[in-house]
DNA sequence: CCCATCGATGTTTACGTTAACAATTTCGGT
DNA sequence: ACCGAAATTGTTAACGTAAACATCGATGGG
């Protein structure tokens, strides 16, 4: 219906031809001839597909006149290469799956944009394999409808405890990189440095004198989570300090201000160290409610390095991670992989910084 | 560096048979059997490949007993349906493109999220086009890649004067729908009521008494930021309210910083409207460090709501926007496009929300 | 001047799947 | 026991592309 009706005066008798016979002339629920193919080209041209082929793949061999009439054949068409045809030729889709829980996460987004990115300068698409909840029947049917997907390989962006049941459903000639996790052993594994970034601001919090430090991690669940808390307990284990109660949180603002509740009852608490960035923001709104200052009575830390966080009130000293660096690295991996065979396991560990802005400061004598 | 070596030592014996012998098993550069294939289950099973394509498909007619050896050879072979050859028979790809400048931002990751899970309930999968700068070029490339890509329909997300150009380059048979643009009138055109939305912001902050309200608007390139900065203005004019000249930021917390610090210099600014809440967060900051009190002496009102808004000092008064509905309508449109063929042109409201929270009071007499 | 050689182009075939049609078997009714 | 209909299974062809091989004509050396 909305088919623009001057197009219907300018095809004339020229373009007769080139619009073909396609749209709507055949049964309603039949299949039209798709889009315009190899064959019109050639036709039109008056050569023979193969030289089509050669001119479009740009191989030599095509003397110039000829590839003079076959590109203006293209153009008048409005000929476009059909990628499945391609893909079934060569056995290769250039396309990488990416398997993940969500985008809502600062760090999901930042990987999969570098792996987008580093992907298409590579020349390689990337399908996106949403997992509505992180369930293993979810990951599970994720896995089998990749199986079924046109990728050459996979990036896995899951936490993967639930790995476990599923490695059984991987597709045996699948190349799989996972991210995040501690799948090290079974497949190649790319990821932050998470326990010498805990390291760095759990000695940078001692360092300044304070005590001990507080924890308010992630998720159980989560990998991340719990490589970060293993560090802090390590880390002040070492120093010979007092290991204080963990406390947890889902990694949303919201869960941070009610764990700072809780910690700004607790007098000696003089130093945080929060296992992401919007539960440190959290934690700065309930400390600033209860009227302790940051960084004057405590010292908060923070995990991530998001674009906002220098913005916080006061500015959050806090751990930087190279998504960008994570997401290259798995492509790299990704694509040796699909290159040269299948790869070891093992774990990539991309380093971390830490980064001291204005919400840490001395302990008080 | 990093790699554990443990990993060496785990890959022994066992796993030869799931590899069989394709890897290397032929002359090096030539294509080796890409995988499994119905004839192969079919020899297997002993029947001919039309009847595993039915048990593949679920089609009726194949009596059990058969159905169950073909089952039984698809699992020992681990076959897999080849998606290529499907898309090449049936003319589709079941798969969506969705062309965008980044996923920084959190309005586009949202968006691309909630685009991603309506897809795939529809099955379809998504497929990731990064355009690197919104270059003419770029812009221009990405349509042509795309034009070569295996999709069906392309949803586009990026600014779009960049469309005017590019728009001869869009291959006539792709089905498009654009999200925040000023394209409706050539493309279906899905967006959050930007206009509304900062109506309701700056009324908010008249009803409260402000005398007038100053504005942080993102980049002029933005369709989004002209959007709100017009309807921003349209309101004060209306009201016969004075217009104070328009500050202009990148979206950032920082450049909200360096424009918070500027109005902070305003003794009569005691009402700002940000064009987004990162950029309201810099200004929160900026304001607080040149003592001056949000709300008391300046009221601070947001757009996005994103998830951290709530938890900022004070808790940002915000125009919230339904991403989520945002994307399934992207999906849906483009589907119906698919199914039906073009759709008209013209733009999809989204309603949105101003969410009250800490950073506005009435103004001080 | 003829034939070997090379360059340009055409023809055949296979990639894996499935619609359409053909062939075979099974079964119920008489 | 036999016929026809229905159920089950098999065969053929086509989707668009490109490698491998085949053909044709021209060029140049003997």
């Amino acid at each position: 219906m909305a088919r623009v009706t001057k197009a219907v005066k300018v095809r004339g008798e020229p373009t007769i031809d080139t619009q073909r016979l396609r749209a709507g002339s055949d049964v309603p629920g039949g299949r039209r001839k798709q889009r315009v193919s190899m064959a019109d080209v050639a036709r039109l041209a008056g050569v023979s597909s193969q030289t089509v082929s050669r001119v479009a793949n740009g191989q030599p061999g095509v003397v110039e006149s000829t590839r003079e009439q076959v590109l203006t054949a293209m153009r008048e068409l409005g000929y476009r290469p059909n990628s499945a045809a391609r893909s079934l030729r060569y056995g290769r889709f250039n396309t990488i799956g990416v398997i993940l829980f969500g985008l809502s996460s600062t760090g999901n987004s930042r990987t999969v944009e570098a792996i987008a990115t580093h992907a298409a300068a590579e020349g390689y698409a990337i399908t996106l394999i949403p997992v509505g909840m992180p369930t293993q029947d979810n990951v599970l049917g994720a896995f089998t409808r990749m199986g079924e997907l046109a990728v050459d390989g996979v990036i896995v962006i899951i936490e993967v405890h639930l790995l476990d049941a599923t490695a059984v459903a991987l597709p045996p000639g699948v190349h799989v990189v996972v991210v995040d996790s501690d799948a090290g052993d079974r497949y190649p594994v790319v990821d932050t440095d998470q326990a010498d970034g805990a390291r760095q601001a759990v000695q940078h919090l001692l360092e300044l004198g304070h005590r001990t430090v507080w924890h308010l991690a992630g998720p159980a669940e989560s990998f991340a989570a719990e490589r970060r808390a293993g560090a802090w307990r390590a880390v002040l284990e070492e120093a010979g300090r007092p290991v204080p109660p963990v406390e947890r949180g889902d990694w949303s603002a919201d869960s941070g201000y009610r764990a700072g509740l809780r910690l700004a009852g607790m007098p000696d608490c003089t130093a945080v160290f929060a296992a992401n960035d919007q539960m440190a923001l959290g934690v700065l709104r309930a400390l600033h409610e209860c009227g302790r200052r940051v960084p004057q009575d405590v010292s908060v830390v923070g995990f991530d390095d998001i674009a906002d966080a220098g913005s916080y009130l006061p500015p959050l000293t806090t751990v930087h991670q190279d998504f960008a660096e994570v997401g290259r690295r798995c492509v790299r991996s990704l694509l040796d992989q699909i290159h040269d065979g299948p790869a070891a396991p093992g774990t990539d560990l991309v380093p971390t910084t830490l980064i001291v802005r204005g919400s840490t400061a001395p302990a008080r004598p």
